[in-house]
DNA sequence: CCCGAGAAGTGAAATGTTTCAATTGCGTCC
DNA sequence: GGACGCAATTGAAACATTTCACTTCTCGGG
């Protein structure tokens, strides 16, 4: 494999010593105009392309940053990882999408990967497992930021959206438009988060005072394939027991239960009322235009990557903060009809 | 920030030379069992990890391949890049993902530094510019591989779909079922994929002696958002010339349309019919589910990372490779009303 | 008992950059 | 004219690993 020109090189081709190219390169120290154009038109001349590693080497970082999500073809992963981008960007850092697909040896293997490439940090929108997988990125002191499921304990920090409070604001809007059979369809690894969101959908119950009239069950996808999504319609459908409203996990869950329903003739919201979670673009778009939780995924987004960066900038390394905020319901057509 | 433990200690903690330790690290020779042990009992102890950058020093490459896209919210980039990352995974590499939201400023962006990177190599799936922004890639001696975008004369692999093939399927569907006003709806940059498959549905038309009565527009959405492209139904329904038919650029623009054509009260396919392009995952999931122009994901990014790492195995460097596979229609109820 | 072969382990060189203390050159001020 | 200060430049050390030519050890056969 063709090598390509390294410094020296350039510094002898413009007469230079290497210092001075490097002091050019990176703007340590001002450098005549004749001796800048040289250099200039040596570099031009030999292709020269400084080699990150050696950089990384001395000490610095490699100004990559990871971001892990367990699951790269939902929207909001992807529009989360638009923002953590952009903030990068700015800081002259490259983001490696790692998406574990939900499996634990996956998410080692590249957390192992960015440890070893010494990364500035890792922002973790899951955390699957125990501190374990952690401890080669402690090992090499990159900070970690954990977005969107804390786990206290952890030596990290944290951007948290209100779960409970996501659940309960889902839950006291199908009650306040008369729902009383309600289900909650949760994606294959929902964990804690799910679990705080029920917990919040049974406090909008019994705070409503609702508790003996309505029921609100639970039922998983086995997997995170639209097609596993929409066998969800067959729980929302079952005849024995129909509800007349779905609570989902996310807005994909959301999205493929809907459609699933309108293809059997369900009229949403008349029949079924659906809520989703997270507000993605598509959310807005969809047939019936989808009522849903709202996080800020803007702000989410750009604001871990902050978290991030604080963590390491300034003398000394600040400590990891922890964030909370409120999610908001927005309330579209697939709960109240269109007038 | 803190610096982990280098291979140098491990040796001393374990009481061997360093060679050794990187012996075992790699394989590269057979270590007695009983060193061996202490080797790995002196990583554990100071939780060493390696770092990849000296690898890569050593001439080595990174382990690291570029994956860029346009649209890294359309779901047939994240679907082809689950591919390529499962292929580069089995050969030890680390997959970044770069969407440059069609920026050109931005590719080139990236483009530099995956070279400084020293990437074993870059998968590109539209190249935006000219020659100019692979020179950093060639200097470094980097593969690159074209991914559904040929451009002869670039020295780069490449994996291409039959675009003419494509336009001309999905049109003569079209026509097969009585429609003669058709709008092509593309994206904002489809540049000249869209050109030819355009081409490829006139001469379906002429194929079938139908010039005179049909009609084919062609409209491009402005950006790359669900309401960018929902705001394309207005074009369909020109009330001066509405169309019978929309052939779309691809599943996320035909998915915009269609939903936003049924929030209207149009009647899909009765009133308008509507075709996609790639069959993403979800294309069959829709409200009313999409006839598209396949093209075979999994195949596209298997065989991408395939081509790219063929181009630097073995002794002397391979010769890039193109390959052109031929789309086919997947026909479902967006076109045709099921029975 | 000696020889040779193979296995196991060693350690110095090489990799391409940044950093920093030292050096050079040059104009200015007294 | 000499000293001084500033700007520009220099070059060697440091970084953490891989590689490879050597050395040492062990064991079996003659």
């Amino acid at each position: 494999m063709k090598r390509s020109a390294t410094i020296t090189q350039v510094a002898e081709q413009a007469g230079v010593s290497l210092g001075t190219v490097s002091n050019y390169i990176n703007g340590t120290k001002a450098i005549a105009p004749a001796t800048a154009e040289r250099i200039e038109h040596a570099i031009a001349e030999l292709s020269f392309v400084p080699n990150r590693a050696v950089r990384t080497l001395r000490g610095k970082r490699s100004n990559v940053i990871g971001f892990v999500v367990p699951d790269g073809a939902n929207p909001f992963f992807t529009e989360l990882a638009r923002h953590v981008e952009d903030e990068a960007r700015d800081r002259g850092c490259v983001v490696v999408f790692c998406d574990t697909a939900g499996d634990e040896e996956r998410e080692r293997a590249y957390l192992r990967s960015l440890a070893e490439m010494r990364v500035n940090g890792v922002i973790l929108t899951s955390v699957n497992a125990q501190t374990r997988n952690l401890g080669d990125l402690h090992a090499v002191g990159a900070p970690i930021v954990l977005l969107g499921d804390d786990k206290p304990g952890l030596d990290a920090a944290s951007i948290t959206v209100d779960h409970h409070r996501g659940g309960y604001l889902g839950m006291s809007h199908l009650l306040s438009i008369g729902r009383r059979r309600i289900l909650y369809a949760g994606g294959p690894a929902g964990g804690a988060v799910l679990d705080t969101r029920v917990e919040g959908a049974r406090q909008a119950i019994r705070d409503h005072g609702l508790e003996a009239e309505t029921r609100l069950h639970r039922v998983d996808a086995v997997g995170r394939s639209v097609t596993e999504r929409a066998a969800l319609v067959d729980a929302v459908l079952d005849p024995d027991d129909p509800a007349d409203a779905v609570l989902c996990g996310n807005d994909m869950i959301a999205f493929s239960i809907l459609n699933a329903l309108i293809r059997r003739g369900v009229r949403v919201p008349e029949d079924v009322a659906v809520v989703g979670h997270d507000d993605i673009e598509l959310a807005a778009q969809t047939v019936v235009p989808l009522t849903t939780v709202r996080q800020p995924i803007a702000e989410l987004g750009r604001l871990a990557a902050e978290l991030l960066f604080r963590q390491t900038s300034g003398e000394r390394d600040h400590p990891p903060q922890h964030l909370i905020f409120t999610p908001e319901l927005v309330v579209r057509e697939s709960t109240v009809a269109a007038r």
